[in-house]
RNA sequence: GGUUCUUUAGCUCAGCUGGCUAGAGCGUACGAUUCACAUUCGUAAGGUCAUUGGUUCGAGCCCAAUAAGAACCACCA
């Protein structure tokens, strides 16, 4: 391949994507379920949270996708027998919602069909939508094993959650019970109460009058105040508080429920807030979460007035009966009106039910259906936690998770939605709904109806809430198997959306904990929401949607990838702009261009013939040696002229090592900068440089390989296109080992910085010179200074002044600020005295900056208790200052 | 009410176990140009680390309080 001018992305982005997937890269290098000896210190598992299968990615999925597969693609160069496992969900609610907008355009109800013709129909729908999703994947550079692919409606996946379901009942932990849950009426289906969105609106409070069967002293009546008054027809009870000493002697006496006349009592209950409204509250047990726990206390029957649909029920009365649910309140008004019950009306404040996705308020309804006893669950859980069995990024977020747990309530696992998998549960034909002993476990769910022993069996029509199934998802990706070793269990990690650590983290941890008696993963990364530029969160209606993929077209999958990874941190909302996608853009562009100019010096240099046999050497003696030793590492061949050389194999072992431990500890946006600086800052700007003067065409080779293997977590096309489009690199890069260190001489390394601040100084002496309006071409000399004198050309090359050489004992023009070298800018008697104040300048700057250091040395305590080598750094300090200031003094003295 | 987080350059963010002159990207200013790269190169300006107090030889970091902002959970008759 040749190399072009700059890297165009979308040249190489598919071809390398579709070379991967054929050679089969991404499966894992050992599959072994049999229980084997097997090394399980050798693989690396992790799971995609399944992205709805029929959806596009949104920057969400973006950052999901760069950071897991960061962790992939590095813990395969690392030589880990990576399985990175990729899933579709089926997304039920979503989907759902989305299928029967469809229908009703069709002007058909979902009432109309049957659950099974209605389950083919989604299935169908989802089936032609399917495939955008995981193109999408593949173009972020996803290295997920597709073969393995898990959709959650996967006969494994059913079979799987009908095993712990079935495990549950007979282990007594689900249970059928009628209670309130949350139901939103315009789909017609529960909710579990993590589903629902609290809203906070304007709203009334009306107060209601209450007449007392028998008077207590003047008082006649109870002032109830409700936001409610269409469930008027529910209430079976008033309650005031125990410590209110107004209502005190009201306590057990009855009242007239207005409109009905049926006579209700008066309890005592710590629900009821004297502070609020009048302090006495109705009781309808079968419309409040809070009522229902009060009807429980006092053991109050429940009314059921507003039906499934929204609308009143037989139970509200001639002429309520029918009305949708705000019909009724404003009929209710008019007659309490009429019956000058009316006692006063507010405007408030208060928090509102809502549908998560229609909106529509949920209304809290009584209904028969199949609970989890959470508490179980989670208490163990909590124990596994307490023990620090799995590690949290953030940290905190342990905390907050244990916190939760241990206030679940059960959870209610029954949707009324056709699109999921259904609930392997049948009820006697003839049975009544309240006896759990009717019920039967059975995964013959594709049945209306069985029989057995004789009797039939009635399917019950409900569906999983997806966060059930999903609840399993490490022990179905992984083909856990109880009683069979699984090197890929626990997951290594589970990296998610800080938003549903409740919702899913906990509940795989629960149930992971539950079916294989492990956690499920050992550790968990949590990252936060992707903000706008400005820190807002994105919305379609505020029109800040960012889309990945549209950054993958215009920049690159790999410039997406580093620009989202920059500025990120674990469990943190974080802005994000196409800036850092065009930075990223760059450095692989730049990358490119380094590669393009190595391959030229490679072409010239073996076009003669010069190197071929160097770069045999090179190879054979890059073998691993003991990491420990302080100087251990890979031999370079090295010119002996060139200290750049040993600086940078310093640089790049720095650089590998400060990834590892980044990785490590989940510090992408720091891994991001240490390569963004040692490639771009040093390698480029120094390093490539300087091998403009020496060319060491084997050093040349071996370091852009590791940092094209360093690179490749987190910009894998680019590499990976340029790895084979190099002359001398064969195979792909993906499947390359991971870097060892470099061996470098520590001294000569540390003479080339101190090389580079005299290029650097010089750079700054002739940036003021023309800014006061001097010429910049002068000449560089230098006095008793070897490392100046043996790399003239070096500095001249870097600094770019006409001329550099030795001053021959007699100094003249600018002395450079530096305290190692005796340099001197060779500018005219009128420059050198123009530039008087700008010495005296720096007199005073460094006199500051000594008498800091002297003041730290004066304090006893801190010569005494301070570590020894930062005392020591400090009297250096001193000493190097002092010389410095001595010496610009007597420069002045010169001039003068 | 409960839990948790944030506050560092104009903007977006790093800053790990307390230890050299607090860093980066973008932006800004000034300058360069036959060179692998204008998706380039060089140089610079820009900070009371929210405030106050404490611990310490030493605090952006630890502790306490305050202020501002955010998220989640519970509740709101």
């Amino acid at each position: 391949m040749k190399f072009t001018k700059s890297y165009e992305p979308g040249e190489f982005e598919p071809q390398i994507y579709a070379e991967w997937e054929r050679t089969g890269v991404f499966q894992p290098r050992i599959r072994q379920f049999a229980g084997n000896e097997k090394e399980t210190q050798d693989c690396y598992a992790l799971v995609m949270p399944p992205p709805n299968a029929n959806g596009n990615l949104h920057i969400g999925h973006g950052l999901t996708v760069a950071i897991e597969d960061v962790l992939a693609r590095y813990y395969r160069l690392k030589g880990k027998s990576t399985w990175y496992i990729p899933g579709a969900d089926h997304a039920g609610f979503e989907t759902w919602v989305v299928f029967e907008r469809a229908l009703e355009k069709e002007g058909k109800s979902r009432f109309d069909f049957s659950r099974d013709v209605l389950y083919r129909q989604v299935w169908d729908f989802v089936q032609m939508q399917r495939g955008n999703m995981e193109l999408q994947v593949r173009a972020l550079g996803a290295s997920c094993a597709w073969d393995d692919l898990t959709f959650t409606l996967d006969e494994n996946v059913v079979s799987r959650v009908y095993q712990t379901f079935e495990k549950m009942w007979n282990d007594g932990m689900v249970y059928r019970g009628k209670k309130l849950v949350n139901y939103c009426p315009k789909h017609q289906t529960a909710f579990a109460d993590i589903e629902v969105d609290h809203e906070t609106e304007a709203g009334k409070l009306w107060d209601i009058g209450y007449e007392l069967v028998e008077k207590n002293g003047e008082m006649t009546e109870l002032i109830v105040s409700t936001t409610r008054p269409e469930t008027i027809f529910g209430d079976t009870a008033v309650a005031v508080n125990p410590e209110d000493a107004r209502y005190k002697d009201v306590v057990g006496k009855m009242v007239k429920l207005p409109l009905t006349g049926r006579v209700i009592p008066v309890v005592a209950d710590e629900h009821a807030d004297p502070e609020y409204g009048t302090g006495v509250v109705k009781i309808t047990p079968a419309h409040d979460f809070d009522d229902f726990e009060v009807g429980e206390r006092h053991g109050l029957p429940m009314v059921q007035v507003i039906g499934e649909d929204g609308h009143m029920t037989s139970e509200a009365g001639l002429g309520f009966a029918g009305l949708s649910a705000s019909e009724a309140r404003k009929k209710v008004l008019e007659q309490l009106e009429e019956q000058n019950l009316l006692r006063g009306e507010h405007e408030i404040e208060h928090a509102v039910a809502h549908c998560y996705k229609c909106g529509a308020v949920i209304e809290p309804t009584l209904k028969e259906q199949w609970f989890i006893d959470v508490k179980r669950l989670a208490k163990m859980a909590v124990e596994r936690l307490e023990k620090g069995e799995i590690k949290f990024y953030p940290s905190n977020k342990r905390k907050v998770l244990i916190n939760y747990l241990e206030n679940l309530k059960d959870w209610n696992i029954s949707r009324q939605i056709p699109w999921g998998i259904p609930i392997p549960m049948f009820q006697k034909e003839t049975a009544g709904a309240e006896d759990a002993s009717e019920w039967i476990f059975d995964t013959r769910t594709n049945l209306q109806k069985i029989e057995v022993g004789g009797v039939t069996y009635v399917r019950d029509e409900d569906t999983f809430d997806t966060w059930f199934s999903s609840s399993q998802w490490p022990i179905v990706c992984t083909d856990w198997l109880e009683g069979k070793e699984n090197p890929y269990y626990p997951l290594n990690v589970m990296e998610t959306a800080g938003d549903i650590l409740f919702a899913w983290v906990a509940r795989m941890i629960m149930m992971g904990v539950y079916v294989t008696k492990e956690v499920p993963f050992k550790e968990v990364y949590l990252h936060g929401l992707v903000l706008d530029e400005h820190g807002q969160k994105m919305s379609k209606s505020k029109g800040n949607v960012i889309n990945p993929i549209e950054m993958v077209t215009k920049y690159g999958s790999d410039a997406f990838r580093l620009g989202i990874l920059r500025g990120r941190s674990a469990g943190m909302n974080q802005a994000f702009s196409e800036n850092s996608v065009v930075s990223g853009r760059n450095l692989c562009n730049k990358l490119w261009n380094v590669a393009r100019f190595v391959q030229g010096m490679v072409d010239e240099a073996e076009g003669s013939g010069v190197v071929a046999k160097e770069i045999e050497i090179a190879r054979e003696s890059a073998e691993v040696v003991n990491a420990g030793q302080v100087n251990a590492g890979v031999e370079m061949p090295y010119s002996t002229d060139n200290m750049g050389e040993d600086w940078i194999c310093r640089e790049l072992t720095k650089c590998k090592e400060e990834i590892e431990d980044d990785i490590k500890e989940y510090r992408f946006s720091e891994a991001v900068e240490t390569l963004y600086s040692t490639i771009w800052d040093k390698y480029a700007d120094w390093f490539i440089e300087s091998q403009k003067q020496y060319k060491n065409i084997p050093l040349l080779k071996v370091t852009l390989e590791m940092i094209l293997k360093m690179l490749h977590p987190f910009a894998p096309f680019a590499t990976e296109a340029i790895w084979q489009s190099l002359s001398w690199t064969g195979g792909m890069l993906v499947i390359q080992d991971w870097p060892t260190r470099l061996k470098f001489d520590p001294i000569s390394a540390e003479r080339f910085e101190s090389l580079q601040d005299v290029v650097r100084e010089t750079r700054r002496l002739l940036m003021d010179l023309k800014s006061a309006n001097q010429s910049n071409k002068w000449g560089l000399l230098y006095g008793d200074d070897a490392l100046v004198a043996d790399n003239e050309l070096l500095v001249m090359g870097l600094t770019k002044v006409n001329s550099i050489s030795s001053c021959e004992g007699q100094p003249r023009g600018l002395r450079l600020a530096l305290t190692n070298h005796e340099v001197y800018l060779d500018v005219p008697e009128e420059v050198v005295r123009k530039y008087r104040e700008n010495i005296e300048e720096r007199i005073l700057k460094i006199g500051r900056e000594l008498d800091a250091l002297n003041l730290r040395l004066t304090n006893p305590n801190y010569v005494n208790k301070a570590p020894a080598h930062l005392v020591w750094q400090t009297r250096e300090g001193v000493k190097e200052k002092t010389e410095l200031i001595e010496r610009l003094k007597k420069e002045l003295e010169v001039i003068a």
